[in-house]
RNA sequence: GGGCCGUUAGCUCAGCUGGUAGAGCAGGGGACUCUUAAUCCCAAGGUCGCAGGUUCGAUCCCUGCACGGCCCA
């Protein structure tokens, strides 16, 4: 099923590593920094309640309040997070003036042991160990940013019904134990949401791989990795929009449910219109819709969107997918090149603080500039390249390589950069100069009319970024149709089909275009160092069970 | 679509080519004032993925199916 690797604009798509194996690390987010993750700052953080209001609360059985909640408990088991948990009495709807653990973490590591900080924190986070000692109790408490030690006193809080699990806010004031672990000395704890189900194992986490995609929560909510790539992929996506959008692009939005699918060799997902009354297709591409825009005089637009392929999966395939495209006027692909670098090259920096990452297995630096590769000249590298089909064929079969599905020359010759090319790339690498059959959409280069100015980006084998200079002559798009139209009859069931109303767009007139497709997945993958697609789709698309 | 592997307590895993199942953690009861996979004591927890077959007897052997993983297409 090599359809997938043959689109024009790039598809995107164990045991699980720990931390300490992981290729990247965040760059401590600091004040100075520009982080869209974290929360607006609000004024300097004081405890909720005052201490005469506390105490107030305590006298009146002030609901919500941990301390006055019930009665107080011995003992670990100090409530139960099972049907025969006691409900707590109205919850509070809102925890504010709340600061970052990881903000607090590190005024308590620069403590001396014993030591505690003058400045009163509310902390809120999820409950996730626990260890009671009888009159003192330490809690680890979770939240985006960071895990921090609670020191809790149950006694002087009146008592503590915490279980593992529990949402919590809690005011105090940083401190280091004896032992010198980082904390938060607690004065006041507040239950803001309850567990109803125990927590999956709190030491090994939650590792089976089913189990992680169905119930992505308690995956994100055990392992720290799993937040950390939702995270890393965030900060990605929003690095390429400020890109984009500083470079002078227009956002803009196509439609997902399409009569006529096209921009890619794939199989699309059929649904129906009752307001139409007739079937209508799941998008496969955006690219036919952008540069109707650029006919239209939008200049520089761009995408971010999911597109649908209805095809098998693998570890670089899904069904849903995200894909961002951007079409530039008056660009050829030798500058959507250089902006195809430039921008992966920031978005690294940005998501996860280096261009150097670990994929696949393979240390990998994608900091400016990449190798360029000729199409032609790889293959003939590998010996495995004819314009003769047959030739082809006998070169591929002498190989080892099974030609039995393969139709047309243009499956073959892409049968044999899948197989002889791709997967021997492993530093960022533009593979350029395509052969005309592969690339309906894509313009002639000035020495060859076989071949087209296109590229594809791989790294680690796999192939992450797709783009061309544009073709934007309406007479030569409705040949090249009908060329695909000829590779559709010689059974390539994927080959694109013809779009009038695309070709009538073109009539109108395009400017000499660039346009790029990379898919958000796979470079999440190359980002986060996930080997498999599944891993940076938070909820990725499985069987029912049975 | 093909090959290989997996599915046992809420979670992480043991289970000897066959005699109806164990541990740790979580959960329940209790002890404990510096722990950090806290520790200690007690009790509880199961349609061994599903359906057939072989057998006196199946978590174990065989077949099919479901779901998942890896590799190939």
């Amino acid at each position: 099923m090599q359809s997938c690797d043959t689109s024009w604009r790039t598809r995107s798509a164990s045991s699980r590593p720990s931390s300490a194996d992981r290729a990247i690390s965040l760059p401590i987010p600091t004040a100075s920094t520009t982080n869209v993750f974290e929360p607006p700052r609000g004024p300097q953080v004081t405890a909720w309640l005052t201490d005469c209001e506390v105490r107030r609360a305590i006298r009146t059985r002030r609901p919500g309040w941990t301390s006055i909640a019930g009665t107080p408990r011995s003992g670990r088991s100090s409530g139960c997070c099972s049907r025969l948990s006691p409900v707590p009495p109205a919850l509070p709807k809102r925890f504010p003036h709340r600061e970052e653990i990881a903000v607090v973490r590190a005024e308590a590591a620069a403590l001396e042991s014993g030591a505690e900080g003058d400045t009163q924190y509310n902390l809120a986070g999820r409950v996730l160990a626990r260890r009671d000692l009888g009159k003192l109790m330490f809690l680890d408490l979770v939240d985006r940013s960071g895990r921090i030690q609670l020191l809790v006193r149950p006694e002087e809080l009146g008592g503590v019904g915490v279980d593992l699990g529990d949402v919590i806010g809690v005011s105090g004031v940083a401190t280091r134990t004896k032992r010198g672990e980082p904390s938060l000395a607690v004065r006041e704890l507040q239950l803001l949401g309850k567990i109803r189900t125990p927590l999956p194992d709190t030491f090994h986490g939650l590792t089976d791989t089913e189990a992680r995609y169905r119930k992505r929560y308690l995956d994100l909510l055990m392992n720290e990795d799993a937040r950390l790539d939702a995270i890393i992929r965030s900060r990605m996506i929003a690095s390429i929009r400020a890109y984009l959008d500083g470079a002078g692009f227009v956002e803009v939005e196509t439609p997902i449910l399409q009569p006529q699918y096209g921009g890619a060799f794939a199989e699309p997902f059929v649904t129906h219109s009752n307001y139409l009354d007739r079937d209508v297709y799941l998008r496969i591409a955006d690219e036919l819709y952008l540069k109707r825009l650029i006919v239209g005089g939008l200049e520089k637009v761009y995408e971010i969107s999911k597109d649908f392929r209805n095809e098998s999966v693998s570890y670089k395939h899904s069904p849903e997918f995200t894909q961002l495209e951007w079409y530039e006027a008056f660009a050829d692909y030798n500058d959507t090149m250089e902006r195809t670098e430039e921008l992966v090259e920031r978005a690294a920096q940005e998501a996860i603080g280096t261009t150097k990452v670990v994929f696949r297995g393979h240390e990998v630096d994608l900091a400016r500039p990449w190798t360029r590769m000729k199409f032609v000249e790889a293959l003939e590298d590998k010996e495995a390249w004819s314009r003769d089909p047959n030739e082809l064929r006998a070169k591929l079969d002498a190989a080892g390589v099974d030609t039995s599905h393969d139709k047309t020359w243009a499956q073959l010759v892409d049968h044999a950069y899948s197989h002889f090319v791709e997967p021997e790339l492993i530093q960022p690498t533009f593979v350029i100069d395509w052969p005309i059959e592969m690339s309906p959409f894509a313009r002639s280069t000035d020495g060859d009319p076989g071949l087209v100015e296109r590229f594809e980006a791989v790294v680690s084998g796999m192939e992450f970024a797709n783009a061309f200079s544009e073709l934007n002559d309406s007479a030569e798009q409705a040949e090249r149709f009908e060329m695909q139209a000829a590779e559709r009859a010689a059974g390539d069931v994927t080959a694109e089909e013809g779009d009038p109303d695309y070709v009538e767009a073109l009539s109108y007139g395009m400017p000499p275009t660039g346009g790029c497709g990379i898919g958000m997945d796979r470079l999440a993958m190359v980002l986060t160092g996930r080997d498999t697609i599944r891993d940076v789709i938070l909820f990725p698309a499985l069987r029912e069970r049975g």
